[in-house]
DNA sequence: CTAAGAAAGTGCAACCACTAAACTTTTTGA
DNA sequence: TCAAAAAGTTTAGTGGTTGCACTTTCTTAG
């Protein structure tokens, strides 16, 4: 028996799955950026990555899904930020720094991407549900740390709002100072009802 | 030429035109309430209530739309409550008084609607849609309220978060106690950044 | 009173995202 | 080499939603 690489084998066939689905995503992305999101149908990727639609749905979940082939990590990351920030940073800070830390990606050349993102109302909505899907998640981890009862409300309030920041501070120029007054307004708030 | 009631006619038509609006939420909230809102089709709802499902989409811009079948005049009151609150109240508590006064309609009967509505992700999502939909027109009469810019993100954000409470505080028993720590935890913010 | 004309309604056909079922092909692991 | 698992395909469908061409009904101006 030869040696086949670590524990489980990443094997050929795993290969060929993430090749058919970097080429799903890779077709999607070009003809929405050329054509619209919604002059594009799902039948037209599927051809264009030479797959069925079926097969498609089997790779993404929505159509939407096939713009945000990120998303895996996103929960755990934010998870993370929380629980694991530097001695001395308080929550909202480390949520803050996390959020701003994101849309901070200047690479330039997809530019045009969020152009389209925010000018397609299903993908600002997904994008922004793709956010608060994790408020639960957030919300137990902000509970873990400050010793609150797991669905605390305020718990619960806070995730959800810095989970909605990423939206609110995407249409304005500045985002970096819009993000730190409302990030500046939670602090208050959420310092002053929850003394340590 | 006769009376026919205050300068534009109310018309027979009119009242027709309210009368199958009408027939068709009825019969949608009694199927729904019957057999479960994604078990019932639009076509049986239309045929329940006897027009065609074209005319039904006339009447409806969504499936979901039967169900909520009031959003109307929420806006306007949202606004007023801010802009008319009385001498002393801040603008937190005056949302707050009014987002709570709104889930307080105790009517028994509605019970089993509420349930209906909680349990059923497309119409919870739709109903928080009918909420934040009127953010931007919050926002606006906050910002005109304190004399601070149009597009001002506090203001954007404020608006968001009250907006947000009512699906919040929806899943948590005893929800007046919920919006209360959650509208203390926004006053506490909102006073700090924003002394008058 | 009557001739537009607007608005309500109808029926049909289609589009689109998405899914279930049954089947073929490939890859894997032993 | 063999059998199971998983990727993929085909087909056929569902269900919400819209466009189009048409009829009916009410309103209103002349």
């Amino acid at each position: 028996m030869e040696y086949a690489g670590p524990v489980t084998t990443p094997g050929r066939r795993e290969r060929k799955k993430a090749q058919t689905r970097q080429a799903l995503a890779d077709a999607a992305l070009a003809l929405f950026l050329d054509r619209g999101y919604d002059a594009v149908g799902v039948a037209e990727v599927a051809e264009a990555a030479d797959v069925s639609v079926t097969t498609l749905f089997k790779h993404f979940p929505s159509k939407e899904a096939l713009v945000f082939d990120q998303d895996a990590d996103l929960e755990a990351a934010l998870v993370a930020a929380v629980r694991e920030r530097p001695a001395g940073v308080s929550i909202v800070t480390a949520l803050r720094d996390h959020i701003v830390g994101h849309s901070k990606r200047g690479d330039p050349g997809l530019r045009p991407f969020l152009r389209m993102v925010e000018e397609t109302p299903a993908l600002r909505e997904y994008q922004q549900r793709m956010w608060t899907r994790h408020e639960t998640a957030v919300a137990r981890a902000i509970a873990a740390e400050t010793g609150a009862p797991d669905h605390d409300p305020d718990c619960a309030a806070l995730a959800r709002f810095a989970l909605s920041t990423p939206d609110l501070i995407a249409r304005h120029r500045s985002p970096r100072q819009a993000a730190e007054r409302i990030f500046a307004m939670l602090d208050a708030g959420w310092a002053a009802t929850h003394p340590d």
